[in-house]
DNA sequence: CCAGAAAAGTGCGAAATCGTACACTTTGCG
DNA sequence: CGCAAAGTGTACGATTTCGCACTTTTCTGG
């Protein structure tokens, strides 16, 4: 799969929509850790990642788990496409990347002003709500190597280098299971072929076997 | 909580835009199972349930799990309003009831003639997504008991009268469990007095008893 | 090169859930 | 009324995951 350099969403735009949002969009660092929306506060700016990628993340303080997984093939802040001005997750980044963003504001006038802006960012509403439903089916019926698969797929979509950085007490609250069960899952992948891996790090080997893992679950970013 | 007679969707539009879909709204009876969408089939009509609800499902044929309720303050088909012609859920009724329909070209014509419309309708797309956010957190992270009373506090929300019409069988379907799992849980709700059930019935005896159960995942209908 | 910290591996009993099988009870219908 | 079907209760071993604690390995900065 060849990767593009850029939002796909952004990419996508006819001219006119795109010229409609350039004024206001503004390159954006986006570090490890930044806090794209918080739980329950409005939301000020919506972004638009290159690289990298975001989790959205339910149960913020007590027992966190992710519940979606924002690259260069979406955006944050589908409330505000949505017509409501906060949600109750928390979204940050959780690779490193590059992107775009846009003051919340500005957002609304733009997709007032342009249906097919609008409808642009609405196909992906869809695409998040149908990786939304996916997550709900994988955490109510697959074991930890299954889901497992199918978060290693995803990250693997929305990085460039065939390296993931991750620990695995970063995947156990991702999964929202305990780290030493994500120690067995990954020697298992390992055992099995499909994965290598170093301290803090884990190499796709066999994306098809890891297909196959995710039992279904899997389906590729756009 | 005062439950209206009619679909909320519906009865909280402008006259204007009421005006607009009135010409194509049908009144449907909606029986039981009756299928609303098809899994990856083209919607051809879209649903706005006025009493009953309807259950949209993931992994059809093999081990089905419910994703999503939809009751009267929803409606069902939000792939048109998205801007996708199908969705890869099957959505049928739950528990029998009435409303109206639409053919989906109609719609789509309505939502492109008033922006006020569309905007409704993505006010409960939003609601949608964060329901299914919350049946992926509730999936990863609660116990059967959790889940159970969460989702029996759901269809409360969406039925008129104090008995919900559930067998234990379908309750494992919905949250895809075994069935004895099922037996055990409403044992337990039954035991701590927040139902009271029969054969083929539960009845909701101490709602905020359910809630704290729920542990946080249910949040009421609207 | 070494010390400390971070990450990963391991072990253990407890709890939850699974899959399956079977018996009992209620209900609807001929 | 009696029977079949549907719904429910129960049991049992197997599997998965949990929660916790501890050790070992690897990396990093001084």
């Amino acid at each position: 799969m060849a990767k593009s350099q850029q939002n796909l969403i952004l990419s996508r735009l006819s001219k006119s929509d795109r010229a409609l949002l350039e004024p206001h969009l503004e390159p954006a660092d986006l570090p490890l850790r930044k806090v794209l929306e918080k739980r329950g506060k409005p939301i000020k700016a919506v972004y638009f990642p290159d690289s990298g990628f975001a989790s959205v993340v339910a149960n913020g303080d007590k027992h966190p788990i992710e519940v979606g997984l924002i690259g260069r093939e979406g955006m944050t802040g589908l409330a505000v496409l949505l017509g409501h001005d906060r949600n109750c997750n928390e979204v940050y980044m959780q690779a490193a990347g590059q992107g775009h963003c846009i003051r919340a504001d500005d957002l609304r006038e733009a997709i007032n002003k342009s249906v097919s802006l609008h409808r642009s960012m609405l196909r992906y509403a869809h695409a998040f709500l149908e990786q939304a439903t996916r997550t709900a089916v994988a955490n109510g019926r697959s074991k930890i190597e299954e889901r497992l698969a199918r978060w290693l797929l995803m990250a693997d979509d929305r990085l460039d280098g065939p390296e993931l950085p991750l620990t695995h007490e970063f995947l156990a609250m991702m999964l929202g299971v305990r780290r030493p069960g994500v120690t067995i899952a990954v020697q298992e992948l390992e055992c099995e072929g499909m994965i290598a891996r170093r301290r803090g790090r884990i190499v796709i080997t066999d994306r098809e076997a890891l297909e196959n893992m995710s039992n279904g679950t899997y389906v590729s970013a756009d």
